[in-house]
DNA sequence: ACGGTGTTGTTGACTACTCAAAGTTAAAAG
DNA sequence: CTTTTAACTTTGAGTAGTCAACAACACCGT
C-alpha cells in the first residue's frame, strides 16, 4: 500500500505532467511544488522509481510510468468523487471541500468510495466541474475554452473553475459564478486585463488572472 | 493535533479503563491491546504524558487525565458516528464497517462530523447499539443486561452487540440476531454452556461466549 | 575553452514510531 | 529473609520522511 506521502507526490506528479506529456518533470518544480527542500524531493523520487511509479533520470528529472500514472488517476478519482459527496450529501460548501478531500482521499477505501459514486449517481464531474476519471482510469475529454476568449455579446455557460482556494471559490459563489452558471460576455478591456461579465442581472468585472480560471462550454460550433 | 497513533493509545486505554474507574493500567496490559512489544508502549505512555494526557506512575502503570477522556471520548464519538453513517446512509453492512471507521476517524473534521450527525438525525447509538458520545463527551447509559441472565420464557429486545470481529456480526446478521430484534429466551442449559433462543420462528443455540456478546434492554419492572 | 550561475545530489542530523534484547525491580514463593 | 519470577524499563538500532548545508554538475555567455 502506497503511503500518504507516496500518493501526494505521484498526485503532484501527474499535475505537473498535464499538458506536457513525455516532458521530464524537474526535481526543482517538484519540491516546490510540494513545498519540500530539493533534497527531500531528489530521495523520495529514488523511492518511487524503485517503486516503478516513475522513471528517473539522474540531473534530468523523472516522469510517471504506466503504473505510477494508474496510481494518480485512481487518487484524483478518490478526491473528486469525495468532493462532490461532501458538497451534494453533506452540504458543505465548494470553498472548503478541497481541503477535506485532501485528507480523505488517502484513508476511503474502494468500497466505500464505489458506493458514494453509486449514492450520487456516477457523477462525471465534481463541483468544481474537474473531470471524475473512472474506475479504470479514463478521463472525459469535454472541450472547453477560457472565459477570456468569449467574443464579446456571446453568451455561454460556465463549465469549469481551475483553482481551489476557498477564498476565491467564496468570492465567485458569492458572485453566482459557479459551474452551470449562465452569463453573458459584456466587454473585453484588454489594456487593464479585465472582463466584464452579466451574470443573472448583475455586471462583474474580472482581473486577467481570475478570467483565466473560468473556463466555459465550448460551442459545437466553435470545435475545431 | 494529536498523531493516529496517539489517538489509538488513548482510545485503547480508555476501553481498557472501562469498568475499573480510576485503576492503573499496566504497560503489558496497553502493549498487548495495541498489539506493541513492552518497551514500545512504555516510550509512548512518556510521551503521552509529556502531552497531558495520561498519568504515568513508573513501574505502576498508568491512566487517562481528564484531557485524555475527553480525546477518547472524542474519538469514539467519530468511530461510532462513522459506523452509523456507513450503515445508514451508504449501506455497508454492520460487520463490515468497523474497520473502515477505524481508519476514517482520525481524518474526518469536526466540520464533517456534525454534517454527518445532522444527516443521520442525531442518532444515540452505532448500528452494534454502542452508545455514541455526544460532542461534550456524555455517553448514555441505558440498562442493559446479558442474554445470559434472561429467564427462560421471556421475552426481550437485542440492545447490543460487543464484539465487532466481521466473522461473528456476519452469522448474527444471518441468524437475525440484530439490535432491535425481538427473541425469546427458550432455554439455558448450564453444564453445556449454550443457550437457545427463539428468534422469528426459528430456534438458535448460541454459545457461551457468544451469549456473554449480547446484551438486552433491561425491562423497568427488573430495575433496581 | 572557461568560468560563473543556478540546479541537483549527498551528507549528517532530527522526529515519530517501532523492535529485540539486555538490564532492573517489585513482589510472590520458598 | 532470600530467591525466583514476571513485569517493566532501557538501550541500540531500524524505517519513513524531512531539513540545512555543502559538494558536484551542466550549461550559458563570453
Amino acid at each position: 500500500m502506497a503511503s500518504s506521502t507516496v500518493e501526494n507526490y505521484v498526485k503532484t506528479l501527474y499535475f505537473i505532467e498535464q499538458g506536457r506529456p513525455g516532458a521530464l518533470v524537474a526535481m526543482g518544480e517538484l519540491a516546490s511544488s510540494m513545498q519540500v527542500a530539493p533534497g527531500t524531493a531528489t530521495a523520495m523520487v529514488k523511492t518511487l522509481s524503485d517503486s516503478g511509479l516513475v522513471e528517473y533520470e539522474r540531473r534530468g528529472g523523472c516522469r510517471l510510468t504506466q503504473n505510477g500514472r494508474t496510481l494518480a488517476l485512481a487518487i484524483v478519482r478518490r478526491h473528486r468523487l469525495i468532493e462532490q459527496f461532501l458538497v451534494k450529501t453533506l452540504g458543505l460548501d465548494w470553498s472548503e471541500v478541497h481541503e477535506e478531500a485532501e485528507q480523505l482521499e488517502h484513508v476511503i477505501s474502494d468500497k466505500v468510495l464505489d458506493r458514494i459514486d453509486q449514492l450520487l449517481g456516477y457523477p462525471d464531474v465534481d463541483p468544481h466541474g474537474d473531470p471524475i476519471p473512472t474506475a479504470e482510469g479514463r478521463v472525459s475529454a469535454v472541450p472547453m475554452e477560457s472565459l477570456q476568449d468569449v467574443a464579446p455579446g456571446q453568451e455561454t455557460v460556465i463549465a469549469r473553475v481551475t483553482d481551489q482556494k476557498p477564498a476565491f471559490l467564496q468570492y465567485l459563489d458569492a458572485q453566482g459564478l459557479v459551474p452551470g452558471a449562465r452569463i453573458t460576455m459584456q466587454r473585453i478591456d484588454t489594456p487593464a486585463d479585465s472582463v466584464t461579465v452579466l451574470v443573472a442581472e448583475n455586471s462583474i468585472t474580472l482581473g486577467g488572472s481570475a478570467v483565466r480560471k473560468i473556463l466555459v462550454e465550448r460551442r459545437a460550433d466553435k470545435m475545431p
